[in-house]
DNA sequence: CGGGCTATTGAACTCTATCAAGCGTTGTGG
DNA sequence: CCACAACGCTTGATAGAGTTCAATAGCCCG
């Protein structure tokens, strides 16, 4: 599919200052100056999103308090790397506000979208990566906020709340699943489909519907959709704009409103289900 | 890749009689007739087996004796069917002997293949699928002997053992992992490197190497070869036919030795590392 | 206002799927 | 035990989806 060097793929991710903070968990007074975002209740905040995500299900306040006091809290710009491919993998993290893309490139420069990271979903968690290094780079969307644990952090949680290495459990399983499902995808339907998938997928997910047609909540280049389908952004590019002069869909710079799921739905068309 | 129907990618499976045998663990006088393979005390041989398995690292004898006994031991021939993908997903599976292949198909007919299974590797465990169907195909390659936990002994098992359920987060994220590399290939590389690289993934997982090179230990068709790559058999007949000319392989009808793996490694050639 | 990004589009090219045909082996049933 | 069918493999020819190459244009931010 992609074949050979295209420095088109070779993305330059502007590698701003990591302006990430380490702030213990129950001690707002360590905020640094970037942080006037966030007001002095942000524990209590922090703490509700934290129940909401599926990882902790199950566990009681005290619990949630427990494991919440064992993170850190960094705090992201837009466009910034949480992790990079290769690095040493020390922490785990539950994404709080925000979105983050998840990507792994191949030596030769190519480039693969992994997932979109949405609120209360956790990533770079596959515990304990037997390499110890990350298998891919994390990079935030929009600004976030994130809470990491470190290893032995992790694994205290583990130990003590056997129902989140359940959880934990379960949630691999899923994206285990998901990531089959899309090689499916990749092996066996041909571009168009492809993208056609992906567009529904990201509006399934993040669409902010209004009256003529549903809209990607966050930025997504021509480029991002093709390291999502395999594919170039060339084609990528063409096909939408293909699907804009049929009237499918309304797109510009890094932005993509689709007027009409069900059309798009008929060219992913198959029994199968998209994987979430 | 591969486009649209073509009566060669549906593998007509020969789907013999299931000869499955539930045999309570500890109870060798239930073997039926079709066992007589097995000596009586396939109890301690399974047991010492079931020691190397790495879901159960860390257990001592006792317990051991406790996950086994809550097993089910499931006797199979060659090209027989443990579980078909959309089945109720019952059954978490260890194999114990033998060799079998995970495959997933399109609802067009296409089909892939997830991984081959060897002795004492978990498979069908994606404990507790959400949807409770199995996502793939499980088929023997060779004649094999699985031992299978049903769902509640699962949990069971998670439950009274968290170390199992430690060492089943670890090994998923493998797997996960694996995956993962193995979509970037697809998506990123040309058929004859993958092939290449399956090739001797396959040989250095499963390889009997004697004077003149390595051979893959089981029967492996081009068509096989083609579902791992994401390819056609034709290409996959190509290729070979290529190497063989080359002097760098030796194959047969459903065999295939690496007379000089480095060449095919330069084939592969990469810094990225084979991932399993 | 200029310099990056991002996107669009045309044209050429090529890898690989698809179509088609044939061959040797295995194994199965009469 | 032989014959025939099924299976696995090989190989040539053809075509097409999608990559690659190239060039331009619009948009956003500093």
């Amino acid at each position: 599919m992609v074949r050979s060097h295209s420095l088109y793929q070779f993305r330059k991710l502007r590698f701003a200052a990591p302006s990430v903070k380490k702030v213990g968990g129950s001690c707002p007074e360590l905020f640094e100056p970037e942080d006037w975002r966030v007001p002095l209740h942000v524990d209590m905040e922090d703490l509700r999103s934290l129940a909401k995500v599926p990882l902790f299900q199950g566990l009681d306040a005290d619990h949630l308090r427990a494991v919440y006091e064992g993170s850190t809290c960094k705090r992201k710009g837009a466009n910034e790397v949480v992790f990079r491919q290769g690095q040493e993998a020390r922490w785990s993290y539950v994404l709080l506000r925000g979105r983050l893309k998840v990507a792994q490139s191949s030596p030769d420069g190519h480039q693969i979208l992994n997932r979109y990271v949405g609120p209360e979903e956790m990533f770079g968690c596959v515990l304990l990566y037997k390499s110890h290094r990350y298998p891919a780079t994390a990079t935030t969307v929009s600004p976030s906020v994130v809470l990491a644990w470190d290893r032995d952090a992790l694994f205290c949680m583990l130990e003590r709340f056997p129902r989140v290495a359940l959880n934990a459990l379960e949630l691999l399983g899923e994206e285990l699943a998901i990531v089959r499902s899309r090689y499916l995808e990749l092996a066996t339907e041909r571009v168009e489909r492809r993208v056609a998938r992906a567009l529904l997928r990201l509006t399934e997910k993040s669409g902010k519907a209004d009256g003529r047609g549903v809209e990607i909540a966050f930025p997504v280049s021509r480029q991002d959709l093709a390291d999502l389908t395999g594919t170039t952004l060339h084609t990528v590019s063409r096909i939408l704009s293909g699907w804009r002069q049929q009237g499918w869909i309304e797109s510009g710079r890094r932005r993509i409103k689709v007027h009409d799921p069900s059309v798009l739905r008929s060219i992913a068309e198959d029994d199968r289900p998209l994987q979430a």
